[in-house]
DNA sequence: CGGGACGGTATAGATTGTATACTGGTATCT
DNA sequence: AGATACCAGTATACAATCTATACCGTCCCG
């Protein structure tokens, strides 16, 4: 089998997949969708400062390549919730490696900025 | 010590290092750069698509954040290499996840994408 | 019927990304 | 010496994306 796809060629179809991985808000719509389902208010409370346009188009692009499902409830009252599907949940690992990254090295990389800064 | 931040809210600097982690260009640098140092226009050839505008300005970022650090050498002829800090190297390990988690799920994405226009 | 929660849209402006062309310096070829 | 080419970018114009802010229709509760 080996690597069929590598991302640095150009027409290489995984350049669209990194495409929406990368995209704004998608890691912390994954993130935020780690232990339960949530409805559009609740991630718009929950990740703080997403507009709802935002929410809306990054929800609607990850629930079209499979990442996450739409769930309309007609219970009352009646609401949305989106869950991570498999294919979503298979991006968990990697992705909270990322944020945990993040979390992580805050301190190191203001220090280099303020270095870069104090350098000019 | 725990989790000093969190990438969740809106005011706190780890969402900075993640805005410029996800930036389009950042992933396919730091994975290019893995094995070794490069000059610009290696670069350019190997992360095809890419345009000397972006990739100037995801260098200058990348260097202002600590995470690559450039060397002219004024050898002949002389010339420009890049190279991931130590800092950089570090994200190495969550980044080649991400790219391998994209490499290895096309085909789960594309058979999303053909079903949900089939849908329609 | 008034008011609020839910799940969004609409509109406009700012930021970011892309395409394409060009520059200035050095080195090599002839 | 002149032409050509490589290197490391800039410049310019245009397109796509993101943000802020406001608004909408439906349903329920009182």
């Amino acid at each position: 089998m080996g690597k069929a796809y590598n991302i640095m060629a150009a027409t290489c179809p995984s350049r669209t997949v990194l495409h929406r991985i990368g995209a704004r808000w998608t890691v912390f719509i994954v993130n935020a969708l780690d232990n339960r389902p949530m409805r559009f208010t609740e991630l718009k409370a929950h990740i703080r400062g997403i507009t709802p346009k935002a929410l809306t188009e990054t929800l609607r692009a990850m629930e079209y390549d499979g990442l996450i499902s739409r769930t309309e409830i007609p219970a009352n009252p009646p609401h949305v919730e989106y869950a991570l599907t498999d294919l979503g949940r298979s991006l968990l690992a990697p992705l909270r490696a990322v944020r945990e990254w993040a979390e992580s090295h805050v301190p190191d990389i203001e220090r280099a900025r303020a270095q870069a800064d104090a350098q000019r």
